[in-house]
DNA sequence: CGACTATTTGATAGGACTCAACCTCCGTGG
DNA sequence: CCACGGAGGTTGAGTCCTATCAAATAGTCG
């Protein structure tokens, strides 16, 4: 059930037993949502974690006029909000991108486990600070990068974050996400993007069919998009170095 | 000495006198700092919390072929790294904009401090908040805003921001940031910089001369940028709701 | 098989970039 | 005290990347 935010924080910390089994045993109440829909709004109050169990969610923000800038994609694993701590109400929105099936994590469950577990509190916090250096990498992509450049990005991103808890199956994953969406999260309009897209399978570096993005040229992607892993902070603690292997199998 | 740190930490939770008298009294080092230079380098080991007590600093990133992308200001009262708790490495630099004096604050200190009062290790877990949301609002200009709405944001954000700890005189305040440097922060060259700025002072905005601005019109720039100050979190807990009054008055 | 929703294509427009020159302000030093 | 040099700001011209608008095609699902 759980299992992808476990693989997750071990990339961060070396988990005990006792800890996996209280992160699975964990109080949730699981629910399945159909995509395009909010799990959490702007200026709600927080009365707990969210997690998100299967599927592909995002954080956004929309202008009084319409446009809107996703700001970050969740995958499973990942906490709407590791810091119910002290956070009250939600600066931005987040909502599914695809069907997802999501927990909803009491905030007493929360801090019951994390007051037993100091260490489970330290990866939330870790979680935390990679949300952080991804919204500034991402900054840094709208700021400078072209829209090869971007589009390329991104992808490498997400083929290292899926990868890091077991979602790249050869050298390919789900990528539920439309072209519009694409273009809400990169800050360029979906005629580009469905022409840079082109661009790009012509190049040979990713095939993108059927909700499924298979990634052809990683190298190749990495030198455009001038990909620096570091920032996902990926096998911080746990020792087995994933990040820094250039060459993958390449079976699908 | 650290006042803009208590200011900035009473927006956020009332401090009793002996939290204050400890901060003041923190065993710190200062230092004079000359402008554009590196106060925090990427990948830099964190030793201590680095303070900033005058100036203006900016978080920053650059790609390898030299595009280099401005993450955010930081202004009098700000910390370089609130995280460091738990962070090991910087993935990002941080320089100076304008000269500064800046105090380094060695971690056991520091820790020394927030495990004696709670209540201002929840105050620096709320600037990371902050610095967080602020963050999330720059991809949003970034991604959506054209290039007069990201210039009259970024004025916005700033007037508040230094509002918040008295460091607006009349309707303006200190702005040492040259064209090429708001290049750097908007996505933009420094050209088209220059010629929007010309646009707004045509349109009397504001007014930027000699490292000084002047917010002119403060109504008509939050419209033109959609402005929410709620991402700022100010007078989150101390109830001297001051962001929320439009009219200002406008001595200078 | 409709009725959408998503992707693709074509044509045109425009915001922002680049390059290059010129101007202005200052601090330094002769 | 003025000349020089450099950094920053301003202008002009031409170009390019990306947006818009519109319409056609392809997919998806009941």
């Amino acid at each position: 059930m759980s299992f992808p935010l476990i693989r997750k924080l071990e990339n961060y910390v070396q988990l005990a037993e006792a800890e996996k089994r209280s992160l699975l045993q964990a109080d949730m109440l699981v629910r399945d949502v159909d995509a395009r829909l909010d799990i959490v709004r702007e200026h709600q109050e927080i009365e707990g974690a969210t997690l998100l169990l299967e599927g592909f969610a995002c954080r956004y923000k929309l202008l009084p006029d319409g446009r809107r800038q996703i700001l970050g994609y969740m995958i499973p694993g990942d906490m709407c909000d590791p810091r119910i701590f002290l956070l009250d109400r939600m600066d931005h929105a987040i909502a599914t991108l695809s069907r997802a099936k999501i927990a909803v994590w009491p905030r007493k469950a929360v801090l019951g486990l994390t007051s037993i577990y100091p260490r489970i509190t330290r990866a939330f916090w870790w979680c935390a600070l990679v949300d952080e250096g991804i919204t500034r990498e991402w900054l840094v992509s709208l700021g400078q990068r072209t829209a090869l450049e971007r589009l390329s990005h991104l992808v490498c991103e997400l083929y290292f974050r899926l990868r890091a808890i077991d979602l790249v199956r050869g050298n390919s994953f789900d990528f539920p996400v439309t072209q519009a969406e694409l273009g809400d999260t990169l800050g360029l309009s979906a005629v580009h993007v469905n022409r840079t897209l082109q661009d790009m399978r012509r190049e040979r570096l990713v095939r993108l069919m059927g909700r499924r993005l298979t990634v052809l040229n990683l190298d190749a992607l990495r030198t455009i998009a001038m990909f620096d892993p570091n920032y996902l902070h990926l096998n911080a603690k746990s020792g087995h170095s994933r990040v820094s292997s250039e060459r993958e199998k390449k079976a699908e």
